[in-house]
This record gives structure tokens, C-alpha cells and sequence, in this order.
DNA sequence: ATAAACCTTATAGCTAGATCTTAGGTCAAG
DNA sequence: CTTGACCTAAGATCTAGCTATAAGGTTTAT
């Protein structure tokens, strides 16, 4: 039996985040002492791993939620369920990503094409693509 | 001169937004009516374009307020000043990207992994990883 | 016995970027 | 002259995932 600090630490999370995922019905401890402090089995502590497990291949904690109903009670889900929320999470990501990498593609031009000289800003085609409508950066001279 | 609702209109964003943007000083209408409705001029309304460019290429609000500043007093600045804001924006998208490269990796081998039929979840890989602490993800047979 | 460390609940605050609500005042058309 | 679109200010609400605070009760070690 764990309270909640040492299963917090041993989780390398913090106290508050525990109470926060019980009241998020992600993770209720089994039982609590008379005084009526949390007191979490070892079979919570790998609930509380698959979570943080989850969340670290990128599931939000609405997600992580879902995940954890299938896994309480696999015999009643199919396989195709659990893929499912992957290969959701997986487009989610991925559209993301294509987001990002626009974004890196723009910065990146923008950054080129600047000299980062000393010299006043009046010059500088990174304030000038800004300015105007079009993609196009020209380069400084 | 655009009222607020034209403005809006015109760059295709909601009213409510160019009252938070004033609010957060990104954009003060040059004037008001004599009943004291915001009235933009074209300048108001190239400054805006500014503002949402410089989203649209991944900049936060507070960052798109330090190139406003530079913009409106080129002369004092350098281009330095304007490439280094760019510069520590594409580390942080590169950052971001590497974490959602990560998340997506891990993402394609659970799915790859899994057989996403419909039968019983009992035996899915992808809980099975997430259960587990290895990195390894087990084919189903 | 007392101090430190730990725990409890409930509630508020944080970031970011809006969006919505309330309770009105203004303006143009029919 | 009334309807409906538009506008005002100030403040609340939303998402996500915690983090902090207040005011108190419990445990453990010395
Ligand atoms: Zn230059
Ligand atoms: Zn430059
Ligand atoms: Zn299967
Ligand atoms: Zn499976």
C-alpha cells in the first residue's frame, strides 16, 4: 500500500496530479485508512503506469480514459476498438506534424533570407514578408 | 474606415478577436465615432494582416507583439533583433516537431502491431504495451 | 510533547487565445 | 416607428493539465 506521496514519487509525479486524476475518474485508490488517506495497491500503481505510458505516446488524458475502459473490461472490446483510437491519435499527429513542418518551412525561409546584421531593421526582408501578402522572401543584398 | 464587424469580416476573423487584440495591445483602432464605435483605417488594417501572418507562420500573440514593436521603429533595430525571434521560434517548432516525430513512431508500431480484428481485445498488443515497461511491441500471431 | 512531514477538502489560478454573456446604446431600411 | 443588424463595456467561460492556497487533521521521530 502506497499513500499518495510515496506513490508519487515513485512515479516521479506530483501529489496534486493524483488527487487531479481521481477526480478526473482516471484513477481512484483502492481504499483509504481510517484517518482517510488514499491508500493505492500495487495494481493501482500499473494503472497509474499505463497512464502515464499512455500519455507519453501522446494521448491526451479524455483519451487515456478511453483506453482505460477498454483495458478494465478487454473480453467485452475487440481489437479493431483499440486500434482505433491509435490510428485516430496517429492522423491527429500526423496533422500536427504536417502544421509544424509548415511552419518550420516558413521560418526557415524567413531566417535565410536575412543577413542578422547589426545594421537597422529598415532593410530587412523578414519584417517585409510580413508586411506583404505574398510567400515570396526576397533576400537581403 | 472600417466599423469592428467590417474589419472582421474582411480578414475573416470574429469581432471578438479584435477586442481581445486591443485589449492585449496588438491593435487599437485609430479613432472611434462620436458614439464611440472602433473605427480602422487601411493602416489599422495592414497591421492586422501583420498580426495574423506572423500567426499563421507559428508566432504566439506575445511574440507577434515583439515584432510589432520592431516593425513600428524599424530604424532602431537591427535585423539581428528580427532573425533572432525567428531564429529561437524555429528551435521551438524543431522541439515540438521531435516530440510529435517520437509520438508518432511509437503511434505506427502499436497500430502496425496490432491486428484490429474483431475479436477480443484480450490478447491486443497495444495494451499489452501500454501495460507493460518495455518499449517493445509484440506482434499478434 | 512537540515539531516536521505528511495528509485532508475545497477552491482558485495558471497559460493561450479566444468566445460568450449581460445589459444595454446606435443606426439604416421599410 | 419599429425591426433587426450592429455596436459598447466588463466580466465569465472554455480547453488541458495541472499547480497553488487555505485551513485544518494525522503520523512519526526525537
Ligand atoms: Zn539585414
Ligand atoms: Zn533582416
Ligand atoms: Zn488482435
Ligand atoms: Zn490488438
Amino acid at each position: 500500500m502506497y499513500r499518495i506521496g510515496e506513490l508519487a514519487k515513485a512515479c516521479d509525479i506530483n501529489n496534486d496530479t493524483l488527487r487531479f486524476y481521481e477526480k478526473n475518474a482516471l484513477l481512484t485508490p483502492s481504499s483509504r485508512s481510517e484517518s482517510g488517506y488514499r491508500l493505492y495497491t500495487e495494481k493501482d500503481k500499473n494503472i497509474l503506469q499505463f497512464i502515464l505510458r499512455a500519455k507519453g505516446v501522446g494521448f491526451t488524458l479524455a483519451e487515456v480514459r478511453e483506453l482505460l475502459s477498454i483495458e478494465v473490461n478487454k473480453a467485452d472490446n475487440a481489437c479493431a476498438d483499440v486500434k482505433t483510437l491509435v490510428d485516430i491519435k496517429l492522423a491527429d499527429v500526423e496533422r500536427k506534424l504536417a502544421e509544424l513542418a509548415r511552419f518550420q518551412m516558413s521560418l526557415k525561409r524567413l531566417s535565410d533570407a536575412c543577413c542578422g546584421g547589426k545594421e537597422s531593421a529598415e532593410h530587412c526582408t523578414i519584417l517585409e514578408a510580413l508586411e506583404s501578402n505574398t510567400d515570396n522572401v526576397r533576400h537581403e543584398t
